[in-house]
DNA sequence: AACTATTTATAAGA
DNA sequence: TTCTTATAAATAGTT
């Protein structure tokens, strides 16, 4: 509506696209707001602007926090205290089978009020995001498999060090006693533990650096305790 | 709009009011749609019907639970441990928002000959089809990162049998000289070498790359003997 | 921010 | 229901 038809894609021009941004929000609210009065619906609207900024509108009395717990036990997706990552990973286990519970408002009668030109805009949107949902998913794993791989590098160094060091400690035990103190090890420990600030910003590591990962190695040197064994079994 | 200009409150009559929040409903989203698209908005929606029915659209790739998060977090109720992810979720989602679909052949003139049954049955093949390959990398992805994984256990455990060792062998060298054989420590180094059977044939890299990466750090059992200090910039 | 020419949404009717 | 159509409403481009 308006002078001329648009594009149904991004506003290139900035401003342009944040004056839209504002009409349309307006309507938006404007119209959420007429069918909870026509029609006693409960509504909770959520909007951020490509700045960031957020827009909220919901139906009196109703809070927001109040339709999204009516929402949350609607779908059966109220789990407390689970960690971003576990909800990601999960969400992601979900997605990739063949139901995007997303895209449920497509389907059936709600498809049949569409004319053509909006069905080819949904159909475009729907790749588009299916696309967008793959390279998310790959990125976070991605993220996740470079973390892992540097815990294993710096571990690998940490097995190098102590290596090197009882190779220098036999021999020169060999010539004299250098005795070792207990409290040397201890912090040791704490510092190798303190090495692992866990997920945070990318690595320059590169993914095929990853895949490419040796097979096997030449260890250095390793412990002849017995309990090594106790180790590997519990590690299979 | 329409014939006539409608007042602002409820309709009373049942059906009139179904009819009506059917064709709002379809507006809405439609319109929320285009916002979304237009002005690069993130956009969640939850309605629900007097009847109690729930209808919900929210902007791809992002779900509702995550805009749901960021709304929680922008409203200052959630914890902020939680402000990284979604930084980062979103730093991706605006990455992968440039990726041009892989299918623009199926656009235009070659769908408009096509039925509204044809498209919907056309638009769930696509998502299935990208559904499989998505099903197919994100299982090597995992396959890798069991393998990393598993690796990442299996240096844990060895550090820690080689810190045991030392441990005791500080005890014993207090009490008596226990002088430690050269070939022990050979043997010990094929035992190593053995535990890692790993999956797949990828060629070996050398160790300097992989103790290469890490940034200069506190070392564990800094030993102060002097030919450590070789160890310590052979693997710089 | 205000103004209109147009497009879009939809109320009522078929 | 669904489709049609007259009309109200929204809004793109312009000032």
């Amino acid at each position: 509506m308006g002078r001329s038809k648009m594009e149904m894609k991004l506003i290139e021009d900035t401003t342009n696209r944040q004056v839209t941004f504002s009409k349309f929000r307006a309507g938006l609210l404007k119209k959420d707001h007429e069918v909870s009065v026509l029609c006693d619906a409960e509504i909770g609207l959520i909007i951020f602007s490509s700045t960031g900024e957020l827009f909220a509108y919901c139906t009196q009395p109703l809070s927001m926090e109040q339709i999204i717990e009516r929402y949350q036990l609607a779908k059966g997706t109220q789990t407390p205290q689970q960690s971003d990552l576990q909800k990601m990973s999960e969400k992601q286990r979900r997605e990739s089978h063949c139901s995007e519970p997303s895209l449920n408002h497509l389907n059936g009668s709600e498809l049949n009020s569409l004319k053509i030109e909006d069905l080819e805009e949904l159909e475009q949107q729907l790749e588009c995001s299916i696309n967008k949902v793959r390279a998310r998913k790959e990125q976070l794993l991605k993220l996740q498999m470079d973390n892992l791989e540097r815990n294993l590098e710096k571990m690998e160094a940490e097995n190098n060090q102590l290596c090197h060091w009882i190779e220098g400690k036999q021999v020169s035990s060999r010539q004299q006693q250098v005795p070792i103190e207990a409290n040397m090890l201890e912090e040791k420990q704490q510092q190798v533990l303190n090495q692992f600030p866990f997920i945070g910003e990318e690595q320059p590591i590169s993914m095929l650096q990853l895949v490419s990962l040796p097979p096997s190695r030449p260890y250095l040197c390793q412990p002849m305790q017995s309990n090594l064994q106790e180790a590997n079994t519990h590690h299979q």
